[in-house]
RNA sequence: GCCCAGAUAGCUCAGUCGGUAGAGCAUUUCACUCGUAAUGAAAAGGUCCAGGGUUCGAUUCCCUGUCUGGGCUCCA
């Protein structure tokens, strides 16, 4: 048996039988040599995590705070949740179980068209914690591809697996290959066990034993498309997170209980701002007045930038006839997401999905001369998208909402510079409401979805890069996520408790110009076709307003605060005193009303402070006497 | 659209093995007038999501629909 030596930081050397245990773990999880040693020199030649080693066999280490580590431990995890399935349910059958972020899901179907319950997950967990604490070794294995379809003969999924790998149409970079993708050559395929009946398809690398994991919790049942299909099987998935600890378990599960009382929706309901009546029908939402003035403030604020920004207002309906979209190119790209069509005396009517064929009008309402350009439209656009019902969520995604949209025209040549200077705009405008961590996306041409001829796609994807370069912004590039009309640039932000939220938009257009044959007259005196910019900053007014409540946990900073102060007389003799300070603070324009004394002083503080006013002022006696006020502020603005 | 789970007072939820329901908070009234995160008492508050079926009787069981939640798929 052939030996891998690694050396340790401390000068030590280790040895591992390779190929017996091809999973190299560090002595315990959570050790930190495993870092050093992922430089170590093995047989003489450099390795990495995860690279094969002596005819296929996989060597790895984990260490408990690495990313590496963890992901083996998830998926170690995902195939002690599938041997207890397998055990608790015989002939269940069971497909791919990956690690993904914070932690892993299997996906099975059980005999008869049986569903999991909760019941079932606590009985799953038990029986995992058997197989834990009972340190069943994992072993490595390879089978000639026959014998592995004998072996899975029972197990459609696996055997599906298997044929696409021994035919060399796996693909390792696709989701649903995550298993799969590494999992042999096409000759043989590599499986694991820990128990003789328990064996799984998988590439490895594993935990040298199950007593390494313990520190897991299953979370929900959910359904999911057998490879992703929407044609295909429905399975049924079990999600579960691993930690390398009890302390990091629970500081995951204590992060998910904070996000979940920020979650918007509910915010929403306990602040009084907006709600979803049943009666409206899905994805619509009203607009309290608390709510409604905090949008506002939001509006008038963006009005005012874009004033200043060069920007010149417009309004447009909310319908038009179908003609209009046929021409835009909607109807015969994205009917699927407009809302169905109203046959009238004259057409057929749609509501807008979007506002830039009216924008096109607009521009061409008459003649354009170069030196109008770029003229930059900017509308709150109403818009209406029937978004499919199962994926309606609050106001992050909603049918009916708001866009702060501009479509910018220019002269070709004029792109690069107006794109630099909008995103200086767009970050501009995010850093005024609290976010300061960006992130940009480069999404490029769909090669299934497009229009306009690919020297156009290129010139306008140079134009955008070197914008963002010229901006000195970094960004990823997102092969194919453009839309079908030219490619665009996406500004994430980071909110306060780390999640990232795609908000703003850059997206570059050559196609609607060409559509709507629009032109300019240009110094040269013949008519040029200007290129058109579409831009969101908020994206929507609504998701908008969504992330930043959660951003803030429901207490906005005091300029855009529904309430930005109340005062509280001690007792009813200082109810009057308390009036003429509102009063005065309302004519000095702030927000301000009073709680009159009914209550205890200590349960109208209380609710102050669970409305998150940013300031409560309590007034007595010696106020009244002195004319002062006692200040309590919310703290953390 | 698909899978699973829900919908009971304004909110959060309990309950009814099928005999039309209850708590806390909020609301209203009364008492208390209080100096920095819940004073006490009483009252009022419900088509138990909607429609159909089974049943002597349905909020409860079944079916359909609507809406919500978690996923999948989708996201111009």
């Amino acid at each position: 048996m052939a030996q891998i030596t690694i050396s340790l930081p401390d000068g030590s050397q280790r040895s591992y039988d390779e190929g017996a245990t091809t999973a190299v773990v560090a002595s315990s999880i959570g050790s930190r040599l495993a870092k050093a040693a992922v430089a170590a020199n093995v047989d003489g030649e450099e390795w990495d995590l995860g690279r094969p080693l002596h005819d296929g066999a996989l060597v790895a280490i984990i260490t408990g705070d690495s990313d590496e580590g963890r992901h083996v431990l998830r998926h170690s995890t995902a195939h002690v949740m599938a041997q207890a399935v397998t055990q608790l349910f015989p002939g269940a059958k069971y497909s791919i179980g990956p690690a993904i972020n914070d932690g892993f899901y299997y996906d099975f179907e059980l005999p008869g068209g049986r569903t999991f319950t909760e019941a079932d997950l606590d009985a799953i967990d038990e029986r995992m914690r058997a197989i834990v604490k009972a340190d069943q070794p994992f072993t490595r294995d390879e089978l000639p591809a026959a014998e592995a379809l004998r072996v899975f003969a029972d197990q459609p999924y696996k055997c599906e697996i298997i044929e696409r790998v021994s035919s060399g149409s796996a693909d390792p970079t696709d989701i649903d290959d995550l298993d799969s993708g590494e999992i042999g050559s096409g000759e043989t395929i590599s499986v694991y066990r820990n128990t003789p009946e328990f064996l799984d398809l998988c590439r490895g690398p594993h935990v040298p034993s199950t007593s390494k994991l313990g520190h897991f919790k299953l979370m929900k049942v959910a359904g999911a498309y057998w490879r992703g299909n929407e044609k295909g099987p429905m399975l049924q998935r079990i999600y579960g997170t691993a930690w390398e600890s009890k302390s990091a378990l629970d500081e995951h599960l204590h992060r998910l209980a904070e996000a979940e009382k920020r979650d918007h929706r509910k915010l929403a309901v306990e602040l009084d701002l907006l709600s979803f009546p049943h009666e409206l029908g899905g994805g619509l939402a009203v607009w309290h007045p608390k709510g409604a003035i905090v949008r506002k403030l939001m509006e008038d604020y963006s009005r005012e930038r874009h004033t200043n920004g060069g920007y010149q207002f417009v309004f447009t309906p909310h319908l038009a006839n179908g003609n209009l979209f046929q021409t835009s190119g909607h109807l015969d790209f994205y009917k699927d997401g407009m809302y169905p069509p109203m046959e009238m005396d004259n057409g057929t009517y749609y509501m807008k999905p979007m506002n830039c064929p009216m924008h096109c009008l607009i521009y061409r309402s008459r003649q354009r001369s170069y030196r109008e350009l770029p003229l930059r439209l900017f509308e709150l656009g109403n818009v209406y998208r029937y978004e499919r019902a199962g994926t309606l969520h609050g106001l992050m995604r909603i049918r009916g909402f708001t866009q702060d949209d501009s479509h910018i025209f220019c002269m070709p040549e004029q792109a690069a510079d107006e794109i630099a200077s909008l995103l200086d705009f767009v970050m501009s405008v995010l850093r005024a409401f609290g976010f300061t961590d960006f992130t940009a996306n480069l999404s490029t041409k769909d090669p299934k979805k497009y229009v306009g001829d690919d020297a156009a796609w290129d010139d306008a994807t140079v134009a955008l890069r070197s914008a963002m370069e010229k901006y000195g912004l970094e960004y990823k590039i997102k092969e194919g996520d453009a839309a079908f009309y030219g490619p665009k640039i996406d500004i994430d932000v980071r909110d306060a408790i780390g999640r990232t939220w795609q908000l703003s938009t850059i997206q570059y257009d050559f196609n609607l110009p060409e559509r709507f044959e629009l032109e300019y007259v240009g110094a040269d005196n013949a008519r040029h076709r200007p290129i058109m910019l579409h831009r969101a900053l908020f994206g929507s007014v609504e998701r908008f307003f969504g992330v930043l409540l959660e951003h803030y946990a429901g207490a906005f900073p005091t300029w855009m605060a529904p309430l930005q102060a109340r005062v509280l007389p001690v007792a009813e003799g200082h109810e009057a005193y308390a009036h003429e300070v509102a009063a005065r603070l309302r004519s000095e324009g702030i927000r301000a009303d009073v709680a009159d004394s009914a209550d205890q002083l200590g349960k109208r503080i209380r609710a102050a402070k669970l409305d998150k006013i940013p300031y409560v002022l309590v007034v007595g006696d010696s106020d009244v006497a002195a004319s002062t006020l006692g200040v309590n502020p919310r703290g953390g603005d």
